[in-house]
DNA sequence: TATCCGACCTGTTGGC
DNA sequence: TGCCAACAGGTCGGAT
């Protein structure tokens, strides 16, 4: 599924083969892909058609295009199974096709808006006044992500030592740090020895600095494995990215022997989901 | 105010 | 072979 650095793959492609283009008409297909559209489908489509898309960007998983002007943004999220493709518009039809966006140009391609779950959607939001990335207002709450550069490292710390709250579940709150999932958390955590249940009060600065460092050279090892299993044509990896077969150290590992001291590793079930860990190398806190 | 947790959704997998 | 339950998980909003 799509995660921080799949979302970048998928942004880099829309810059390549969306960005500057002119929205000549818009199809939603299932109004539950625009749910977070509250105007509703005709309007989001009345809103798009004749509109100048802008450069794509991202603040962790969300992406956005600039419209028109620039003060007003088409949002995505790719949910779970979102995908973003640029297609030919004689290609068959997805089976859970459910926006397709056509341009006023002879290039011959579409985007198209495809999602089995629905987790996902598109919509049209004002940007935030004077943002120089023209950030859509309804994700002005979310906190940089971690491969952003102006990303604050020590004011992550302080806020990880002021919450009653554990590790993990910390890592997944996007008011604190945006674009980390429930793969890359529990990989994050393997590398740094740290068990999930672990309270953030607990860390000390060089703890959050290691963990930091180790949630960015994670994503940024499966940046460079999605960036090579990306097909120019598509605006997407396709969620077979070799990348997890060969990679993951802790995700979906359970019973195996850890790669580092040869434990079996364990899946404890954690807040409807799962968490991988090693129980030797990533011993629970005492109160846990 | 901060934190927690269920609901949303559907294809796949495994058990009976 | 067919049916059903469990599972996957990001985000939101209601509950505590």
């Amino acid at each position: 599924m799509p995660e921080l650095p799949e979302v970048e793959v998928v942004r880099r492609g829309l810059e390549r083969w969306v960005g500057g283009r002119t929205v000549a008409a818009v199809e939603v297909l299932h109004p539950r892909a625009i749910r977070r559209h509250p105007a509703g489908p005709v309007d989001f489509a009345a809103q798009l058609t004749g509109q100048r898309l802008g450069t794509a960007r991202r603040r962790g998983k969300y992406l956005w295009l600039p419209v028109g002007e620039g003060n007003r943004a088409v949002l995505a999220h790719l949910g779970m199974s979102g995908q973003l493709l640029v297609q030919p518009p004689a290609a068959p039809d997805e089976k859970h096709l459910r926006i397709r966006i056509r341009f006023a140009d002879t290039e011959g391609t579409e985007l198209r808006f495809v999602d089995q779950r629905t987790f996902g959607g598109l919509s049209l939001h004002d940007t935030v006044p004077g943002d120089p990335d023209g950030l859509p207002d309804v994700i002005a709450h979310i906190a940089r992500d971690p491969l952003d550069p102006a990303f604050d490292d020590a004011a992550f710390h302080a806020a990880l030592r002021r919450r009653r709250t554990t590790v993990k579940r910390a890592l997944l709150d996007q008011s604190l740090i945006s674009g980390v999932g429930n793969i890359y958390a529990d990989e994050a955590l393997w590398r740094t020895r740290l068990h999930y249940d672990r309270p953030t009060a607990t860390l000390t600065r060089p703890r959050t600095a290691e963990l930091l460092l180790h949630i960015r050279e994670v994503m940024n090892e499966a940046l460079a494995a999605g960036g090579t299993s990306f097909d120019s044509l598509y605006v997407n990896v396709n969620g077979q990215s070799g990348y997890f077969d060969r990679s993951l150290d802790a995700y979906g590992r359970e019973d195996e022997p850890c790669r580092r001291c040869g434990t079996a590793m364990r899946r404890h079930p954690w807040m409807n989901r799962s968490s991988y860990f090693c129980p030797r190398c990533q011993r629970p806190p005492r109160a846990a």
